[in-house]
DNA sequence: GCCAACGTTGGC
DNA sequence: GCCAACGTTGGC
């Protein structure tokens, strides 16, 4: 059972948005690092649902229920997706503030490379980042 | 709205 | 296969 980190940008896809659908293939990923961790994906794996841009932080955990697939919305066929549904938002949400100032979460790959949308989370970061949430 | 970081593209 | 130019992401 892996963790992972996924972000979108709260006003393209939100997490509102997510629990209204229930189950979301993960479209649009248009880089290889991010597309190689959804590859990497199991079936019941978790991820942090991360708003970007607008928020910041951490607001709810999503699972994975569907492998790696073809995604529809890439015309050259190169890229795929895995499908994650809600499972229930964070009590209290994991701020970028928080994580940056948590030493237990520096070396988390949000903050080294920020620009990537899906990232692994440790055992230890999960842990830490739920303690927080409560 | 700016800009740093960084991934991708395309000419050579 | 290198690397300059370009585009995008995302924090500030």
């Amino acid at each position: 059972m892996a963790y992972w980190l996924i972000k979108s940008e709260p006003y393209k896809w939100s997490w509102d948005m997510h629990v209204k659908k229930g189950v979301q293939g993960w479209d649009g990923v248009r880089n290889y690092q991010a597309s190689n961790n959804m590859k990497a994906m199991k079936i019941g794996d978790e991820a942090f649902f991360y708003h970007s841009n607008e928020g910041k932080e951490i607001v709810g955990i999503v699972e994975v229920v569907k492998l790696y697939h073809p995604d529809p919305t890439d015309e050259k066929g190169r890229f795929g997706m895995v499908s994650f549904k809600a499972i229930r938002p964070l009590k209290k949400f994991v701020t970028l503030e928080q994580i940056k100032a948590t030493p237990a979460l520096s070396g988390m790959a949000l903050l080294k490379q920020s620009r990537l949308s899906v990232s692994p989370v440790t055992q230890a970061e999960w842990d830490c980042i739920l303690s927080l949430s409560h």
